[in-house]
DNA sequence: GTCTATAGACTGATAGAC
DNA sequence: GTCTATCAGTCTATAGAC
């Protein structure tokens, strides 16, 4: 594998799992097998790190919404299938989202990181929109608010429901704080 | 005003804004006026200090959801007195919650800081199961389910709204993601 | 591309005078 | 309680050989 790669591995799952001011060079040297100068060679500021993360990152799960989207399935299984993939990526309740993961930490972030993170949540929710307004016209969710407010709700409900189940390193915190919302969702019909 | 008073509020604003790790004891010398050894006199190791910035604001948070359950106000009014609680702990967007900004950072805390923090989420997860049990019996939420769903829901909700808001720097964010929950309350009628 | 070596700054923490 | 002085450890980052 590249180094390059193995590099950004490393630092993801770091960043996700202890913060992105956690961990050091030096941490990331001992991971991937080579001295910590060589990573400079790679990614000269620890910026420049931040930036190439976010960037493999947002286009990961923008791939993957876009792959839910094109399936076809109802409404109700997307969302599903969106929830889920938020709640996957904490793994045994140790990891969170990267993005939220980044929001977290000391605004030590460079404003192009930050301009990334905002923009990332933003493509989540114009992509939640589309899905609501979906949800709209074929009624497979209860008790349907306008799409645009159901769209900010739901990405911030699985963002808190990742904070507070990785603090207390439970996962079924993330399940319990998502109960409702499935709740509302049609049953999908097994044909 | 007492230096280890100083020093508290010294270091919970740095750690709202900048997240906990984010902070050194020479900041807080330099902010509060004193040398950074005599901060060590008041608490010997940060986690002393992470340990009493904690207990002091969850003593002040249940004060003031007690007081708003002792307020004789109908249970809507009250749900969106918590919510004003968290959007207002935003400042002008520039801050977060204490607790959601240490459960953000990175795993350095200390056991007894982790603990803290999960029965911090439990009592305000407590409170807002009793306000949602009162909802039940009056009908003052449209669409609810479960109190103990409800709750769970809510508090994940505020929390992830903080966090999206504080990314971008713009509190409206965390209003609009409290919007579609908003909307579900009953007005209070005008006596 | 990776290495050794090092710079320069900062961290939390301690010892001991006052 | 607060001070000066200092410690050992960490961090990001750079220079220059190979």
């Amino acid at each position: 594998m590249e180094t390059r790669t193995a590099l950004l591995d490393s630092a993801e799952r770091a960043a996700r799992q202890r913060g992105f001011d956690a961990f050091s060079y030096a941490d990331l040297a001992r991971d991937v097998g080579i001295r910590k100068a060589s990573i400079h060679y790679h990614f000269p500021l620890k910026a420049d790190l931040a930036f190439a993360l976010v960037d493999r990152y947002a286009a990961r799960i923008a791939d993957q919404l876009t792959e839910i989207s094109n399936t076809d399935t109802p409404v109700a299984e997307k969302l599903r299938a969106f929830v889920a993939l938020y709640g996957h990526a904490m793994a045994n309740g140790t990891q969170l989202c990267l993005c939220v993961a980044l929001s977290a930490g000391r605004d030590s972030l460079s404003e192009p990181v930050l301009a990334q993170l905002t923009q990332f949540h933003e493509d989540c929710a114009a992509w939640l929109r589309q899905v609501f307004t979906a949800a709209q016209e074929d009624g497979s969710v209860i008790g349907l608010a306008d799409p645009k407010n159901e769209a900010d709700a739901l990405l911030a409900l699985v963002e808190g429901a990742q904070l507070i189940a990785r603090a207390a390193k439970d996962v079924r915190l993330f399940d319990r704080a998502m109960t409702a919302f499935l709740a509302r969702l049609a049953a999908t019909e097994m044909t």
